[in-house]
DNA sequence: TAGAGCATGTAATAGGTTACATGATTAG
DNA sequence: CTAATCATGTAACCTATTACATGCTCTA
């Protein structure tokens, strides 16, 4: 019944790996989930302060020259306990909201040029988006192939890439359905 | 700079085929969109006040014998000129939050067979998902070949037809690549 | 007679982004 | 000299869900 805060997790599953400060998990996330997940600085701090009150973390301050100083956390055994927990339950079924879908939806409100475009924007944004996880996936697969994490950060990618081609794919077929369309135009 | 309501363009965009009220709204999102869009109630009516309000629709009281009364909202030309507006607008890149790509990233801190689990189960729902869509494009095939939209919404059910096959596709991969790692346990 | 469907809506709460505030250092 | 990076955080705001409140009718 109790939506869960998801932000939590991601936090917790980070400072798994090591101590961290919040700014260092923005950074982390950007870098290794930002094809799945994205927190904002708004986030991000309220949580972890609250994940320290909650026993899951400690807090510790150090001086950096110059700089603001560093609050890294580091993840206690209470807390791996909580996020072990979280990995091994069942997960929430995918709840997309594709605006692009809403749009070809309501297509007859526009032209059919209109929808075209639409579709080949999104065609581009995915052609993009493919292109730069191949770049991560060769990138993990030579400079990362020692690291125990490895294969799952390949996992993620890799669904990364299935799912842009998928929509690359939905594209291709989509504008083709759109051009026979103005080619046969019966519709009143 | 400003994030947009796209409630607002969900309601308008049914509005557009006709009245209807705000139990009629859910009603035709979930039947209609469940595949990429989804409201609440707790949206749906503040939403379409504040519509109303806007001269983007008008508010009209039916009688309805023992039932309540039902408040039935009409688009008017200045709800189909931003609307239509909103249709030929450049769309934000696709933002998605894969729950379980979030266990897996951080799957050294479980078993390979829990992760095995969250990657079948995630095959399951999008098998389920799969076999749904076809139900639906078949229907839209057979009994809805005469209406005017029917080819947009075709082309939005066969979106989450080449999604859900790309996540049956990458589980399957996926779960083969688990199990090569449970054999060669190589993992300190 | 229990539950589902019809039909409206609000209040509480949670989830999440953006803008703002501060201020030093470093790279171009 | 300008912009980015480092680094913290809050406040205002928007988005969204869930639970609650009401009450009739029809079906199993």
């Amino acid at each position: 019944m109790a939506r869960e805060n998801k932000s939590k997790y991601a936090i917790l599953g980070l400072l798994a790996r090591g101590p961290m400060s919040g700014y260092d998990i923005k950074k982390s996330i950007e870098i290794g989930l930002g094809n799945f997940w994205s927190e904002s600085y708004g986030q991000i701090y309220p949580v972890m302060n609250a994940l320290a009150d909650e026993g899951l973390t400690t807090r510790d301050i150090q001086k950096n020259d110059g700089k603001p100083d560093r609050h890294v956390y580091t993840i206690t055994d209470k807390g791996r306990e909580v996020l072990h927990k979280w990995l091994t339950e069942s997960t929430e079924p995918l709840k997309l909201r594709v605006e692009v879908l809403l749009k070809l939806f309501f297509g007859k409100n526009v032209s059919l040029e209109e929808s075209l475009k639409q579709v080949e924007s999104f065609r581009q944004e995915h052609i993009e988006k493919l292109k730069h996880y191949l770049a991560i996936e060769e990138y993990l697969k030579q400079d990362r192939a020692d690291n125990p994490e490895q294969p799952y950060w390949l996992m993620t990618v890799s669904c990364g890439i299935w799912v842009s081609r998928a929509f690359v794919d939905w594209c291709d077929e989509t504008i083709e359905k759109l051009k026979v369309m103005v080619e046969t135009p019966n519709n009143q």
